[in-house]
DNA sequence: CTAGGCTATTGGCGATCCGCCAATAGTTCC
DNA sequence: GGAACTATTGGCGGATCGCCAATAGCCTAG
């Protein structure tokens, strides 16, 4: 645009420039510039929707300039898409595995627990992704989250005992990545709203887990009618 | 742009074209119109998601030019958000009402069979608003979902005959708003991928809630732990 | 049947943001 | 101290959006 004005002195740089030098030049590490910008991306997806994040913004608030941004992540839906996988990362489907001798519900409890810990720790982050500022329906998140889905539905098949991974027929396997949803839901109105408490969660997802593999899955998969 | 268009050659316009001239500048009345931008755009949105989906081709789609959609909806956001509203408008929450003497099951079975027909028979524009295409954590648009998830809650309310309106607790309120989001990715995977019979939604949506209400609220709502 | 007004519709201007890449400047190692 | 290495910058070009003055269908009065 309006590149006059441009004095031959070319001093003079932006004024708002921070308590260092004023064009001060810091250099990182890879990994540590590459962790600082997800971690600006993730405050700001946090509180603002997608589309009203410019590269501009992360940039600004991770003290670099936006080439920098294409550099280390190339595309913004690029960027967002990383976001996401880092975040599925820190957040690893619950393990149970705590003791051998458990009932399936003692370690669904403590699976529950571990994963709201690990939520609660990571909220910020889960909120940026999961929490919906999302780009929607692109095909390569919806692949992304297809996959953490099913890595989470093995997970609660292995939980709760149901059957061997590859065997769980599809009506399973549907009915427990809604309950993902819903469970995401519950998770996001705990955490952006405070509409539960923590024990509230908890007994809320246990308990509707358990309800929907001993009570309506088996509902579903009866051929006949009566449903009711 | 191409006035020329009438040389018997330069024919073989799109073959979906209207019948009329080529460069005829078709006047439709004010209703008429907002309603074909609105299928159009649901029709693109239902395909792709929001970022992807340029003013322009909706323009192009509805035959117009870009301006007129502003000059109909203004912002491309504004636009959404009326899809949006258009399509909640569409799908009114199921009002049961059918007989008075009648069981809460049986009311509920026959709310969710409306429900899931309504939804059919909408299904494009429902894919193109609630199933994701969204633009993500808008707070305006939270506000039109918020909304009309809460009426959605005031009829499942009433549906069941659990509380008057006004006093339904907020971990009802909060379990059945996540129901909701449970219902809405067991629909998606319905309507986009094929991963349920009509069939078992109905069995699923009708069960899951009855459990949920009779067995995972008085749970959360005991105050003590035992939540085994 | 024509003139004139009403308003649906167009076309294009200015601004914002994205994607990229050649040039620049810290850092390290010899 | 100099040279290689690479993190970082700055800006160009393109796509899209938001808007508004000008244009042109359609309807009614005379």
């Amino acid at each position: 645009m309006n590149s006059a004005a441009r004095s031959p002195s070319a001093g003079a740089r932006s004024p708002s420039a921070p308590a260092r030098s004023p064009t001060a030049r810091i250099r990182l590490d890879y990994d540590e510039r590459r962790r600082q910008i997800l971690d600006c991306a993730a405050a700001l997806l946090a509180e603002r929707p997608y589309g009203e994040v410019a590269m501009e913004d992360v940039a600004r608030a991770a003290g670099v300039t936006r080439g920098l941004l294409h550099h280390y992540f190339g595309t913004k839906r690029d960027l967002y898409l990383e976001l996401t996988k880092d975040m599925l990362r820190a957040i690893p489907v619950q393990v149970p595995e705590c003791a051998a001798a458990t009932t399936p519900e003692e370690r669904l409890s403590d699976s529950v627990d571990r994963w709201l810990e690990t939520i609660w720790r990571n909220r910020e982050m889960w909120l940026a992704t999961v929490g919906g500022a999302g780009l929607g329906r692109d095909p390569e998140a919806e692949r992304i989250w297809d996959r953490a889905r099913d890595i989470s539905v093995d997970s609660m098949i292995g939980v709760l005992g149901l059957a061997s991974p590859g065997e769980a027929s599809p009506a399973l396997r549907g009915l427990l990545r809604s309950y993902g949803a819903f469970a995401e839901n519950a998770t996001r109105e705990w955490l952006a709203h405070k509409r539960f408490t923590r024990q509230q969660m908890h007994t809320m997802l246990t308990e509707t887990l358990l309800r929907l593999v001993e009570d309506v899955l088996p509902a579903m998969t009866r051929p006949a009618t009566t449903s009711r």
